[in-house]
DNA sequence: ATACACCTTACCCTAAGGGCAAAGTCAACT
DNA sequence: AGTTGACTTTGCCCTTAGGGTAAGGTGTAT
């Protein structure tokens, strides 16, 4: 049996952390001292310690790592498998995500040092005024979050196209979708997904027209709320203000464009004349 | 100017977050109604936003956004540079270690699929018992923190090398750090760096030859835990205690290998019959 | 017997906000 | 003018994975 200042030397784990363990159950010692509470580690438990590590550095969370030790032993091999297979997925994700911002911070070190601010691009962005029509919309509202949009993008509009596919309608164009929200929130917002058909069915409603101050972005939908604030910039200084939801048109298919110029987003915002 | 949902909208980022950025003063808001307390921000903020926001993807934390932002002015952009470049390296080596993770977990999956439990790695550790002639080593003893263990060895291990230059001293072997931590502290061991050289000098002393259980270890550093516990496990299995502090000597270089197979460690637990 | 190394629990702290509640305020609609 | 509902305010507790420190109990070597 070792101590936990000896079992902690040859892990490589702090006593601290072995106790906070032994308190939410990740690895509890084998045997404690009834009478002054002393901890004591198996020699066993060494290697469980290890594969702890080992999870953790894997960026499995205490908790995930609790639920992977207790499936232990009947189908524990299958189901190890593809919970790390998921997780690889994540962090496969993660990296992907590092490589894009290396990307974009490279491209910002060299413009700072071209004396370029960063910003700048903002300065870059075109907004012209524009007169919509009233539309017929098929529309699905949903709250959802900014996490889940890629996601959704799919799921909802694929079900809009499905329905306009059986009920044989007639689409009039791209997808596009409304933000109703009053405020940002992670966790959810009011968005409604619509295509812009033919027939007056159930499921459909006017978006009316009118005044609207709108900008196209050709790249990555990161870029939008640089859009946005740019469209807000010039609505203010021509002395507009917005009067309802701002809604974003999908021009391209952004799982059909091989680089992110490929990808061409409108964004109105419905204003009038203060 | 923008009520705080408002600007929310625009921005991507919740009232929440705001009040927080807000009371931390990173960012204000331009003009605070003193009757009611309602945050009202300018359009010329929305740009300030989307720079914080821009820091942040970069992995700065709100306090180095804040710093960033109150050096703004007279060199801000040499400064902002250097800044963004640290932290570009910083990420690159955060991906370096997520590839070399992917990678240990790819080798996992494909082992567990051919059922070979993921930690039976240690089982295929050898220990033998060796009897160690006493040292004369040069040695200097610090509390160093895991992190810094890299940085440590080459600072010294150098420093070490460099008394052996200038005093015309006479090496008698490789680098080695002995551990007399009682326990892992993650910011910071006992750790003494020495080398065994024929001299005695001031700045040497004695290493105490006797049994020891040994390993060697083929492989890259990130492996000495799994060794340390398959020592202890046989130590016990054997009947022997450990007596002083366990010692690693390095007998290769780590900067001259290309592969991790190629670093040379022997781990060293000296030993007594219980 | 004493010193000191080791162990225990308990309490507060971290970063970046999220969630919720109670209460105040604003704008729009009768 | 009053009411409703939307919007805002502050305040408090919660999150992960432990770190730091204190006060007090215990083990072992001298």
């Amino acid at each position: 049996m070792l101590s936990i200042g000896e079992f902690s030397k040859i892990c490589g784990v702090s006593t601290k952390t072995l106790r906070y363990y032994d308190e939410i159950g990740l690895i509890n010692p084998d045997e404690i001292n009834p009478e002054n509470g002393y901890r004591y580690y198996s020699i066993r438990q060494l290697k469980n310690m290890l594969f702890i590590n080992r999870l953790k550095s894997y960026h499995f969370s205490l908790e995930e790592i609790k639920a992977i030790l207790e499936l232990e032993e009947d189908q524990s091999e299958e189901k190890l498998c593809s919970t790390l297979n998921y997780k690889r997925k994540e962090i496969q994700e993660t990296l992907n995500a590092l490589e894009f911002i290396l990307k974009q911070m490279s491209s910002d070190i060299l413009n700072l040092e071209k004396g370029i601010p960063i910003m700048s691009c903002l300065d870059n962005i075109e907004v012209q005024l524009v007169e919509t029509e009233t539309m017929n919309i098929l529309y699905m509202r949903q709250m959802i979050s900014s996490d889940d949009y890629v996601v959704g993008y799919g799921k909802y509009f694929s079900r809009l196209f499905e329905k306009i596919a059986t009920e044989k309608l007639t689409f009039l164009g791209t997808p596009m979708t409304i933000y109703h929200s009053p405020e940002y929130n992670p966790a959810g917002n009011d968005t409604e997904f619509a295509i812009p058909i033919e027939e007056t069915v159930k499921g459909t409603r006017d978006l009316h027209g009118g005044l609207c101050a709108k900008s196209v972005l050709k790249g990555s939908y990161s870029e939008l709320p640089a859009v946005y604030a740019k469209l807000m910039e010039w609505v203010e200084n021509e002395g507009y203000e917005l009067v309802k939801s701002p809604y974003e048109v999908y021009v391209t298919d952004p799982n059909q464009a091989t680089e992110p110029k490929d990808i061409v987003t409108e964004v109105y915002f419905p204003v009038k004349k203060k």
